[in-house]
DNA sequence: GGAGACTGTGTACGGTAGACACAGAAGACG
DNA sequence: CGTCTTCTGTGTCTACCGTACACAGTCTCC
């Protein structure tokens, strides 16, 4: 981890560095991007569980000590896949309309990346270094908030605020099942629980008990939920004006 | 995992099963509970990363193999240990005051256990069993909503929404980080990261530049937004009514 | 034609979860 | 009392994990 230029933190770090050629020696047979994409196969495909240097070595035909010609280790690998994996973000003049619809169609998107890759939602928590492009998908979201009258603080809790709900929808959606099932529950065993001590959990009951909406509904309930409370925050802030 | 009753899908499962004593043998040196405290012991101390059957054995004075008696794998580890962390659910009578202030008590609630289990955030998520206090919380904020006019699917899709909001404030809050920064940015580096590349990033820019709130406001900040949206909800199932 | 830098390999270490066989303890039953 | 049976805790073993390190081979620069 040195330092380069002072001012950037991880100029040290493979996803801010540009790749430039070494002089000597052999060419690496691969590209950075090859292995960031082998790894982000293995782990569509066997789960984040599944993801090893050792598999992600084989599915790029190198041992898993080649690797670390490329990565530093296991979390500059998850780093490399993750910025991988997110694509992209939407242009600046990509999303059009009120700030609501604008707000829906990032969640939108979001949503089709997360899908494509179920075990992006779980791995974009927690401390790490980021990439440019999911810092990309960050300043596309704060962009959508601009609109509102919140400050800079309330804009990017929003934001943080809808990338929480994603995840929490999105990380569950893809364990196989209806999202509020396995939060914090997890799994239909907790409505089978419940059923079984119907006279312990009274609310609950009342609730399981309940037909339930297509999961679209559902998904659109969270999301109108959280924009209301948004724009009634932006209108506490207009009022006090 | 032998079912029972034929009713219950986790008869089989050390969270629901009443202990028996066996008949002939020697008796156990341990309750079922003593383990899963010695476990909680540990992650408290050492992380997540930290926990291995290893450490809760020498942590109680047995090799690792003789957990293997008290629990069936890790998993069940992990799923007694999160029973034993979160200790009671509030009694139905615990809560007093309008829907929103008793929202706002079960929320600091909430927050007051996953803050002295600073790990319970990120292990109730995902597919599992959970155990009967887990299932006691969720009742409890079940009960909360009843007064709004919600359908029982919304009023179970508000309690998701809750916990994920909780889990995702306090999981990033517990890494040390000020809870926008991980989200799903991840540490101050995304702070530094924008400010080195302040042109390719324009929104976080400004959003960065922002001083900044106490944590305190902020939390306010993200519970008001999910309540007034819970309200706004409420409102348009009785204007149809 | 070195010298030196770089890539990929092989080996080794300490950690993990867990399968399995076994010694000893203790109640049940003759 | 003795024996049978069942249960607890131990020790050993396998398969895998991330990764440190030494080394062989390859390429460019001087």
């Amino acid at each position: 981890m040195s330092r380069t230029t002072g001012t950037d933190p991880a100029a040290g770090h493979v996803l801010w560095r540009t790749p430039e050629e070494p002089r000597r020696g052999p060419r690496r047979g691969l590209t950075l991007d090859e292995v960031a994409r082998a790894a982000v196969e293995v782990a569509d495909r066997d789960g984040l569980a599944g993801l090893s240097m050792q598999r992600v070595a084989a599915e790029v035909g190198l041992t898993k000590m080649a690797l670390y010609r490329y990565v530093a280790n296991k979390d500059e690998l998850e780093a490399v896949m993750i910025d991988a994996a997110v694509e992209e973000p939407p242009a600046p003049d990509a999303l059009a309309g009120t700030w609501r619809e604008q707000a829906e169609e990032f969640a939108r998107l979001v949503s089709d990346v997360w899908t494509r890759h179920p075990w992006l939602p779980w791995v974009t928590v927690g401390e790490r270094v980021m990439g440019p492009r999911e810092v990309g998908w960050v300043e596309a979201a704060v962009r959508v908030f601009e609109p509102l009258g919140l400050t800079p603080d309330e804009r990017m809790d929003a934001v943080s605020m809808l990338f929480g709900h994603l995840r929490t929808t999105l990380a569950t959606a893809s364990a196989g099942t209806r999202p509020w099932t396995a939060d914090p529950a997890g799994g239909s065993t907790m409505r089978d629980l419940v059923a079984a001590h119907a006279e312990r959990y009274p609310a609950l009951t009342a609730v399981m008990t309940d037909p339930g909406r297509p999961v679209v509904s559902r998904w659109d309930f969270g999301l109108r939920c959280l924009l209301d409370g948004f724009a009634a925050a932006a209108r506490r802030r207009e009022g006090s004006r």
